[in-house]
DNA sequence: AATGAATGAGACTTCATTCAT
DNA sequence: AATGAATGAAGTCTCATTCAT
């Protein structure tokens, strides 16, 4: 019966915390906001409905927060380009294959930007993480090397990048949903896209 | 005795049914069917929430006409593709850019594709309806015809088609939400996919 | 084109008006004032739910004026009973069997009294025609009269009168359904009622 | 870790199922399916129209499981006729005064026969259970003790229990309203019909 | 007079959120 | 902290009534 410390208590409720944004992440990537319950991200995550509200003052309030921490790992994902060996086509080519949940992230993202019942704030936060400003600009310098060492088609890089982005982000829409009758590309076939080579 | 005659009255209610579904179509293929409040319907459409119950029986029956609609539409859209002049990559890029009806039509699918509370009467109809049962099919002949010119890359060309109509597929989708964020890439370094040459 | 005059015109109405409470009374009689749908009438009567509007002002007055017509008719009917020839036993046997419009009458204003949804002016008219004011005053000679002649059990005669019929009422209520689950009794099984003999 | 054990729960979800049964039986019985609005049993529960939905999945199936009780109650209430002491006039005497649950539940299955709106699995429910095979054959032999003991009146057994039955069962359907323009017969005078004698 | 399209209030139902324990 | 019962606002659907022709 010993009343548990501070430290354990805050313990506890990050632990707990983390397994309801867990939860929220996989089914409001796949549903949006809207087509998410709450009683569904209750039981994905084994908790009570009422406790989701010692944690977070609201649905949406959940939502904003796996919302930017989805725009923080898909930026830092973005700069570690530069820290994978290999030419320019080998870096992109990993940075195209992402795991599972960077593609959940991406998901929400998605998600955020094409629904409705979005919050004012998620759509806000999402309006100042574009393509332009961070991939495009992170990814410049590697297209520019690309295309020196003749390894990518020339033409304007930044056009190329956001161009071969938009497609990667497409698929990732249409991929999360798992659907067997859309045949998911492989990733030499994409690359043709910035390469111009088969 | 009658104050309006039959043919009168026709016309009203094919103008009117016209009129509603072109309104549906606008919104489930943006925001889906649980997105969808019968009321922005009625808005959109200039009516009464009442009357859409006067030429349709349910939400589910005006979105389940409106799948049926759009299978046929993209069918018939398909099959143009030989009445189409010029090389097979030319048929090929006209096909590519679908008009802004063609749009919508293929997100509404999308939209029963992967998004909950679809009628069980839409699964059906668009499990039927697949890429591997009429696209592939169509389209092998061309694909063919172009790999023999040496102007597509080769491989199976069912594979190439399957993947190049999966990336036109989630642009599609991307697109309809006329989202800037994206940079909508050109017909010509999609075409790479299956040209393999810049 | 020769217009119709005044009073062809009156004749008109008076028979579109005969054929709506025709049909109003069938449908009102089974279904009650709840469930019984406008559309339902004017199909009944073979014309459109508008032109219900140019003869009645709403359901509730159209289903008042039926009461007040069922209410009327039932009087007549019941004062008609000394011009029956017969012994007592032959004239209540003869009241007792309902013409199939006289039984319509009978269940609509059952209904009145059992179901909600009913015009207060309707509550108020059937307050007024009841059992005691009516029936039991007209009959009471008669059963007096066969009392005398032994052919009806002794006992006060107004009591009588009104336990036989509420049990007649309560059988027509059920019989409207013409539902086979219920064996009608035969009019001689319900006469022992009041004769006290098989 | 829970607040209120599982025992308790339980306790509080029977009593307030019980609750919004008791009272939908009241106002169904009443008024029938279609007449009746959630709110009125919300209300008559002293709950709110929502915490309906968390006991019963809807109107219609809280319907039908009224309707399966009162089928059962029916049963084992006709059943129960030979444990009753004394010879069959008593017995039937007995069981021709129901108390006032055993009232509501007979008129409710009588709405349930004769209304609109009644869900399919109500009707299959009560199609199986009708006078012909529950109430005709327990009582069968009551009634051919009591024509063997010159009690009740001779004639085909059968064709009498559902004359009676038939009798009984329209003017509990009357009682139920209460409706003081009836007067509601004595036992004695209704068992006249059994007996033939006064 | 007659029609049937059109409206809007009200009913059933769902679900985010609050509350008692 | 934790639960699940309880609430109420909002969405889908029905139908009496009105309106344009």
């Amino acid at each position: 019966m010993s009343p548990l410390n501070e430290e354990q208590l805050q313990h506890i409720r990050d632990e707990r915390k983390e397994q309801i944004m867990e939860a929220a992440l996989k089914i409001f990537a796949r549903r949006g906001i809207i087509g998410t319950k709450l009683s569904m991200i209750a039981i994905e995550a084994g908790i009570s409905q009422g406790l989701l509200y010692h944690y977070f003052k609201s649905k949406d309030e959940l939502f904003v927060i796996l919302i930017q921490q989805a725009i923080q790992e898909s930026i830092d994902n973005m700069k570690n380009i530069y820290q994978i060996p290999g030419s320019p086509i080998e870096k992109l080519k990993a940075i195209t294959q992402l795991d599972s949940e960077g593609q959940l992230y991406f998901m929400l993202i998605h998600q955020a930007r094409t629904s409705d019942g979005v919050p004012e704030k998620a759509k806000q936060l999402i309006e100042q993480y574009s393509l332009e400003s961070y991939v495009v600009d992170i990814l410049e310098p590697l297209f520019i090397e690309g295309q020196k060492a003749k390894e990518f088609a020339p033409g304007d890089p930044r056009k190329l990048i956001s161009s071969y982005f938009t497609v990667i982000t497409a698929l990732m829409t249409l991929n999360i949903h798992e659907d067997e009758a859309y045949e998911m590309p492989e990733v030499d076939l994409l690359l043709r896209i910035v390469t111009g080579r088969p």
